[in-house]
DNA sequence: CTCATGGCTGAAAAGTAATTTCAGCGCGCC
DNA sequence: GGCGCGCTGAAATTACTTTTCAGCCATGAG
């Protein structure tokens, strides 16, 4: 335990993010704390798959070995020593631990007791469902049960992978502010667009942007208590992180959803929600689970407003359904 | 019968440790085959409160304390070391080694690991009682599994309702069409864009349309070969009704992605895709529910018609991956 | 083509946790 | 009340985990 503690101080020094953050701010943030970020991850096994999925870009080869093999097995591994794990995947001591780290956890030791727990659970009941990938013959039957098999797995993942308190934050930061702006390309802009129809609703003040150079353009005019919001998978589309990092200049509370929180867009963003990334398959792309990933995500952050701002939103909301109901058929279904 | 058994485990375990252990340790330990460890001693971790029950009498007053403590907080404990343990109990660490080794584990580090497993077990045991609806005062981490748990039943309703004849016939029209136009307004139109872009990615010819009047006026230019696509929820916008009637009667294909497959929007499709109607409470508008019903349908069509023309499909969608490449940062995530 | 650079990697050192030993001491039995 | 059995925990020992550090490979610049 006491190790855990030290731990986790070397980290932040090791780590340059939480300083290099404030650095780049032109003025003072009043309402968030920093320091709610450096305790992000409470190791929730059962996203362990999901969690070596997203993480697995940012490892090196070896230590993807090792994630795999926990991944794959992780009451086998649960019962090896780091010494056992080690041989197993042909690497050293130290790769594990390395590796135990970025999956989120103080030390191997803590990974071990998280891959009993999984295991565990594993075992009792709920089926790993190990679907296989669509292929080119699958019958239309097949595809369907499959697809919904994934974005379920999906939706799974990402609920519990979301860190709350980012979500907490973001949903603050969204209720209070003056103006929000979300940009996203392609289809992640679908999801921007998604976001904004609902923010909408509830009489907030949102716009979504898919041209970069509108969005840059608007993103000067952003200042503090308002809040943009970037959409992108990879973590690393251009065009949505520069409109990004200009709000964040301008001192705009910034949001980044992404697959990738250690992608360069995180640099931008003072809270960071990630969507758990499927694996994809060559008829499957990115974009599908992704999607779905996102879309969770943004309606929790909805809801969330909507929960917040209840006084108004509610109104609003039986107001926008009121406004549409004309625009349907009279004829009543049934 | 069994505790007979047990005795001679646990005579095993006690007397003939001192000469066992040092030896077998480090010896035989890589050695062993996975399947082997299962029989000479099996931790099953479930039973471990009818152990402790079993086994009280035969224990020394610290020791059961120690046992008490295991077995009434298995996932508190899970997170001590023996020094911890043994301090919680008021006893010491030889003692808390003693316990395990009277519960048939090697040591402490293994009743550790059960300990973890069971802690997990009796949290999924008891977790998924979480269908009730949105409430305004429920907590962030709620809403998330709320929302996750609902939208998973959603895919599964869905898929579990879709007519897969409806399905291939709407896919073979769609692979073998001239041109495809497809009708959404308001969050039906996010759909509509997905389902195009996707299907430009494919190399067909696709649009979505928002503004009814292009619509009508596009549906106009609409014949045999061609495909229109309506997607409506209620199946009584009017907005979206109108160009399918249209198109309906210049003799295209079309196809209607509703909920209500009785609605008037029936009358004008030769395919119906039905998408699942969940209960909306009022935090949770029907949209959110219908959309996901409605992208996964989006998705078998999209996986299906690439399958069909997985010839062209395949080598067209690696080229938009390429060609999206250079839109990311070059930075290589590794 | 060569060299410098940076980061991955694993062997070994250092540190921490688990296990064993052993002396003390309480408790029941004679 | 003395004797001894065996439970108990502090300390020593051992096993395991974590950290350090130097070698190595890939990469990119000159």
């Amino acid at each position: 335990m006491s190790s855990g503690v030290k731990e986790t101080f070397k980290d932040e020094s090791t780590k340059t993010h939480p300083e290099n953050r404030p650095e780049t701010r032109p003025d003072i943030r009043p309402d968030i704390h920093p320091a709610s970020r450096s305790a992000p991850a409470p190791p929730v096994p059962a996203a362990l798959a999901a969690k070596v999925r997203t993480l697995a870009p940012t490892m090196t080869r070896s230590m993807q070995r090792v994630a795999e093999a926990v991944a794959g097995d992780p009451a086998g591994c649960a019962a090896l020593t780091v010494t056992g794990l080690a041989e197993r995947t042909g690497t050293s001591e130290a790769t594990v631990v390395r590796t135990s780290r970025l999956l989120g956890y103080p030390g191997y030791r803590d990974l071990r007791l998280a891959l009993a727990a999984l295991a565990a659970q594993q075992a009792a009941g709920s089926a790993p469902a190990v679907t296989a990938d669509i292929a080119v013959d699958d019958s239309l039957i097949d595809v369907v049960a499959k697809l919904a098999q994934e974005e379920r797995q999906c939706l799974a993942d990402t609920a519990a992978a979301l860190d709350v308190t980012q979500l907490e934050a973001a949903v603050a930061a969204l209720s209070a502010a003056r103006r929000i702006d979300v940009y996203g390309i392609g289809a992640s802009n679908l999801v921007a667009q998604d976001l904004v129809q609902k923010l909408l609703r509830i009489g907030l003040i949102a716009h979504a942007h898919s041209d970069p150079h509108l969005a840059v353009t608007n993103a000067v005019q952003m200042r503090a208590r308002d809040v943009a919001i970037a959409i992108t998978h990879s973590g690393r589309t251009t065009d949505v992180i520069e409109p990004l990092r200009v709000a964040f200049d301008h001192g705009a509370t910034t949001i980044a959803i992404t697959g990738r929180p250690d992608g360069e867009i995180a640099a931008y963003a003072d809270h960071i929600l990630t969507t758990s990334t499927a694996r994809e398959s060559e008829l499957r792309p990115a974009a599908m689970s992704s999607r779905t990933s996102q879309l969770l995500v943004v309606d929790c952050l909805f809801i969330g407003v909507a929960q917040r701002t209840y006084e108004t939103a509610a109104p609003a909301l039986s107001a926008s359904y009121e406004a549409l109901a004309h625009r349907h058929s009279p004829r009543t279904g049934h």
